[in-house]
DNA sequence: AATTTCAGTGAACAGTTGTTGACTTTCATT
DNA sequence: AATGAAAGTCAACAACTGTTCACTGAAATT
């Protein structure tokens, strides 16, 4: 609790100094346009890279933002009505990224019986190269305001019925309705995020625990689909 | 972000008159050991009870929790070194009560087919009667703080090993090994905390939604059992 | 009955917070 | 070249934060 620099020390080492403003996105080239995009992810990737390791983000504060993006607390405003908005933004761009990288995973033709191994390992290929917004998600989703947490999981459910109409094409999947392909994604969707998530803030000097811990997602991902190979959908009860 | 009250004319009124302070412990009668357990207990109430809804338990802050529990907030560093011991006492304190209800379901005699189905009622009961436990250990799993989401996550292990035990119990389970149990154990607890805390911030007023999730979530049960069933483990390749 | 122990008090501290209004400066339009 | 828009600055505000210290008063011990 206990700050080294004093506000004006820093703020006046700003100017191309970037001692500890590690963001800084003010000054440089471009049109208006661009600049103010700079400077608005700069904010966005400030929250990100604030909350990474200990913190969540209803505990990031909008000058913190502000500080290590660079910009003067008032400049916030110019770009969000405040943190919630921020947040909501953040899961805006968490999930394009993620669904950019799925629908590249999707294009490649599929020998239908790689499509799941494909899928998974690009979703763990983001969550690799993405891991801030991965994390962030992830928090999110059970953590802080309501209306972020419920952003997320409308965003978590398109994702699974994505993942539910793959699974449609699957040759053995004749006898499932498409109710139950969207509960068996579910559960797939659930089960590779909880493993990602615990994966990605393991120490990573105990390599022995991340890979026992892929062995069991693994098994689980098995042990669904064996599952699923039994099931037999109970003809739509529907009035 | 606007107090209607002051500080002053909220003290002045809280000896006897608890207005604001919700969980007002000091004074009454007692030995000076039930005193001090008493004003702890509201303590951890009150940050309990702060988090509900919106907010974070790392948003939540000392002075707040001292506040709604009718005391100076010097007087907390006699209860706890800081707010990270609170949350981890209040780990302990939710699995603490989750722990004793399920060793009195396990109490009943079983006629083992039952007794899945009796375990995950008296785990919804538990997420029912001490929500804001379930609650909290819902947020904290992913979010906050990282030595407060380790002792989540061992209490969540240690819980799916005892379930795994119940599960060897089962006729069916002869050719899993134990490995195994603890892998289906995972996937089993995974999936009912994740309905359960959907379920306990859905919006009331909306049982038609409660009433998809629940037969979603009894689904994926139901298939995990059928992979289960069908599941043939690997005769341990042990060094 | 005298003394020690100690949960809770009251006041002060230095620092941080969100938000405001009037300002400068620079780019884009007229 | 004059004019407008607007991204970012500066300074100030009231409120809140965690932590400290010497203190009080009542229960527990002697």
């Amino acid at each position: 609790m206990m700050r080294t620099m004093t506000l004006r020390k820093l703020r006046a080492s700003r100017r191309r100094g970037s001692s500890a403003a590690s963001e800084d996105a003010t000054g440089g080239t471009g049109s208006r346009d661009e600049r103010k995009q700079r400077t608005r992810r700069a904010l966005l990737d400030a929250a990100l890279e604030l909350m990474q390791g200990e913190r969540s983000f209803s505990s990031v504060s909008l000058r913190e933002v502000t500080r290590s993006a660079g910009v003067v607390p008032a400049a916030f405003y110019r770009h969000f009505s405040g943190m919630e908005e921020l947040g909501l933004a953040l899961v805006d761009d968490s999930f394009k990224t993620l669904r950019r990288s799925m629908r590249e995973a999707r294009a490649a033709a599929l020998p239908a019986t790689h499509l799941i191994r494909r899928s998974v390992e690009t979703f763990l290929g983001y969550a690799h190269t993405h891991r801030h917004h991965f994390q962030f998600i992830a928090k999110e989703r059970f953590g802080g305001s309501s209306v972020i947490r419920f952003a997320v999981r409308k965003e978590v459910h398109l994702f699974t019925s994505e993942l539910a109409t793959d699974l449609a094409r699957f040759p053995l999947a004749g006898k499932i309705s498409t109710e139950d392909l969207q509960m068996i994604a579910a559960l797939v969707v659930q089960s590779v995020m909880m493993a990602t998530e615990a994966f990605l803030d393991m120490a990573p000097n105990e390599p022995d625990d991340a890979a026992q811990l892929y062995q069991q997602t693994e098994k689980q991902l098995r042990l669904i689909f064996i599952g699923a190979q039994g099931w037999r959908s109970k003809p739509a009860t529907r009035a």
